[in-house]
DNA sequence: ACTTAATATTATTATATACTAATATTTTTT
DNA sequence: AAAAAATATTAGTATATAATAATATTAAGT
């Protein structure tokens, strides 16, 4: 039985600059990434010295410690970077008629920091407690789903896939989901790895009898699901 | 035709605590109100030096122009203030079947600022270009039906009406939404004036033969139509 | 081991937003 | 007109967020 919406962090009381320090900490943590306060400032688009600042009023609240070990999120840290985790990812249910695939994540980057907590509880029953992302990502509190999906980048030549996720980094990029939106690689789409050619760095599938180049940075950000031929 | 959506200011550049004293000097300018400072304090919930700080840059951004006349909107202000204000009433819309509707304004406030022009368009649409938001008050740009709606202030004991209009700076009052919400007080509900007590200061309408006593204040912010008794 | 590259921090500055305390100004009331 | 009330402003301070420039520190590559 998880309760982190209910949780005693108020996140709204917590700026939006820090949340967006604490979703992506998460995602590094999550990940079992470093946190490396250089790519922090590169994520979020500002200086280093910005980042040491930040970090070190956010290890004042409580939220992070900074030893030898390296940088982690507390437990309220962690519990608060899922409230925010989690309300991204229903805010881009909420608008997943409004708006296109491609476009849910930059408007909910924004709209999550000003939800409340009774929004996000009524969207999570409206919703029905979904456990992921448009984009597939799990969000925070239920089953993860996710971890039976593989990377792309892993899957031999014949296979036949289906796309379930995309990547929370992958989504920074615009353009690139543009583009896959365009080319129908979103969650549930069937397809097969048709062609991998490691020397151009590259991995071919053919969507609707499309083929699709996708780069390795790219492909080790889409996790797929083995079809079940039936 | 109105074009403000593809307006050439953008609001998002503008932070939320200036969309704020926009929208909220927009009001007053528009029901032809004075500007005055300490009233924007209080209902800013900021001191009075902070106010003066703000019109300051407000005034050197050219939202705002300041002299013995009193306080206004420049035209690129009021370009602003009609874009902020029709943000949140289109993310009212937006929100109607997920939260009640005494609760739409608050969360609507938090959003409004996050919105992107995109989604205003989007919401714009799918909502077939609403006239009002769900208080009845008039989405600026379009076709204001307000005008024709009176104050319950001046609708005699007898008179058959419908609810049409809670004026925006009575929306603020969450407590009073509530109970405006449980009684039914709500635009398009049918009523009549059954009782009017100008020495107790409150009038009595009557929703499905239940007596609803309004204080004149309350009163002076719900505007109405006389129904068509055909 | 030494150099280069990557990473982190300090110091300084700037802006928006807010406060309190004190003062000025204007308006209203008596 | 004088006193009281309302309104506005100045001065000084604080915090979060950001930047640049300079300096440490750590890691990696030859």
């Amino acid at each position: 039985m998880k309760n982190d919406t209910l949780s005693s962090i108020d996140v709204t009381k917590i700026s939006p600059i820090i949340q967006d320090y604490l979703s992506l900490i998460y995602i590094m943590e999550r990940d079992h990434e470093p946190v490396v306060g250089s790519r922090l400032a590169e994520l979020l688009g500002v200086t280093p010295p910005t980042v040491t600042n930040t970090l070190k009023r956010m290890v004042r609240d409580g939220l992070v410690v900074m030893d030898k070990e390296g940088t982690h999120l507390t437990k309220s840290g962690w519990e608060a970077a899922k409230v925010v985790m989690r309300r991204h990812m229903l805010v881009e249910w909420m608008m997943v008629k409004t708006l296109p695939w491609s476009l849910l994540h930059n408007e909910a980057h924004r709209l999550e920091h000003a939800i409340s907590t009774l929004t996000e509880t009524a969207l999570m029953d409206q919703l029905s407690n979904p456990e992921t992302c448009p984009h597939g990502n799990p969000i925070p509190g239920g089953n993860d789903i996710t971890t039976e999906w593989v990377s792309l980048i892993n899957i031999p030549i014949g296979e036949h896939i289906t796309i379930r996720r995309i990547h929370e980094l992958a989504e920074e990029n615009t353009d690139l989901l543009a583009f896959l939106e365009t080319n129908h690689v979103m969650p549930g789409v069937q397809t097969q790895v048709t062609d991998i050619l490691p020397f151009n760095e590259t991995i071919t599938i053919t969507i609707e009898g499309k083929p699709i180049i996708l780069g390795f940075s790219v492909a080790r950000s889409v996790f797929v699901e083995k079809t079940n031929e039936s």
